[in-house]
DNA sequence: GTCTATACCACGATAGAC
DNA sequence: GTCTATCGTGGTATAGAC
């Protein structure tokens, strides 16, 4: 980059623009399909300049993920403890806990011009990338928010059984993974109205009422016959 | 491959054997990073055999797909043809024509051995794959028993306006997809047995509670209003 | 401390002789 | 259906300019 163009450049710059660039091809194309080449190229700064900002590729991967994933987590947790404080010494209500939890998501998924939305997506193909250390990642990242919201779950479902409500929160995860992930498969398979895919409000209505209805389901079958044994 | 081993192998098994490679490989290292000199030397044949019989690794890619989620589709729609028949002029109930369209892929999961199980966690990342290509075929296989399903559940359902319905279908669709294809995230995340995980018949039973609850569940906030107006 | 140019080495795809 | 040579591309490392 020559020297008048670097003296408009806020510290760091080039570590943001890699991170932008990479957030974006890496959900054109997956991590494997995206070359350290393609990737310098479109943001604009040289071939050694992510090796010596991040160390790695795969240094990279983490970085893409950390920059958003944290504080929407942090976020995420601090809504349950404000939706707790507010209730007082009583349980909220199952579809608050839902809605604190889905809020972070939603918000972003909202942010369609810089890169929320992207992000969302390409957070919701890596619970399935077969990269193990992607997974791996992944996991630990979400680690403290789940064990928070699975606490508030115990709470506030005390008849469901632990490894009922385990699965459950596997369900929901997964219902809100895939919907914000397989953005185009809704319609391509179901046929659904495209201008409502991004519209957080009515999302938040519809995921809300499926999965408090889900979590809430009475125990059937052989899952019955287990709680009575 | 020399002519005495040759003799020994039935018509066709080449292909078999690259389908079985493929399969395996596209599942550890995802499509763009299973190279052709790996999955080739993985299943015995030569480098340029999968040109030969497939024409190149998209064909190959479409093959792997086709082989068996074509069958698994038929099956899907003769099981909904079963339960309408018996069920006579009556509707038959949600729980069981959600447990039609389970059965296929649970049935699938039992099975280990020959790759089954394997093949189910792949297709379920395949709605999330970069490739657009990939998505769109997923789509277009898929079609036929989704319209169909779609129909059953309107028949079933017919309280829940369309594009409502429309949208669960795609929540119970990601919850099913999801749960198969992140089986280690499950107790990554949420932490849960991992004995349980590939358990069809607990499996079938948690989620037909889940699922029959959602699609079930009361319409709310801005989606009752809607209704209403 | 930050950025650039360039070199290195491994690998994957492809095509043409057999 | 097979073998092999070739070429492009991949991620990474380094040396030196600012």
């Amino acid at each position: 980059m020559n020297p008048a163009l670097r003296a408009l450049k806020p510290p760091h710059e080039t570590r943001t623009r890699i991170l932008d660039a990479a957030e974006a091809l890496f959900m054109q194309h997956g991590f494997e399909g995206t070359s350290m080449r393609l990737l310098t190229a479109q943001a604009g700064v040289n071939l050694a300049a992510v090796n010596y900002h991040f160390g790695s590729k795969d240094a990279l991967i983490e970085a893409v993920f950390r920059r958003r994933l944290d504080p929407m987590n942090a976020e995420r947790i601090a809504e349950l403890d404000r939706l707790e404080k507010s209730a007082g010494a009583m349980a909220p209500a199952p579809a608050d806990v839902i809605r604190a939890f889905l809020r972070a998501s939603l918000l972003m998924i909202e942010d369609a011009k810089s890169g929320g939305r992207n992000f969302i997506r390409l957070l919701g193909r890596a619970y399935t990338e077969p990269s193990k250390p992607v997974r791996l990642l992944i996991g630990q990242l979400y680690a403290p928010a789940m064990e928070r919201y699975k606490a508030a779950f115990e709470r506030v479902l005390p008849e469901l059984p632990r490894d009922e409500l385990v699965w459950r929160l596997h369900f929901m995860f997964g219902t809100l993974a895939y919907t914000l992930a397989a953005t185009d498969t809704v319609h391509l398979i179901a046929g659904c109205k495209p201008e409502d895919r991004y519209d957080a409000k009515l999302l938040e209505e519809r995921l809300t009422a499926f999965l408090e209805a889900g979590l809430l389901a009475p125990l059937r079958g052989v899952c019955a016959v287990r709680k009575a044994a």
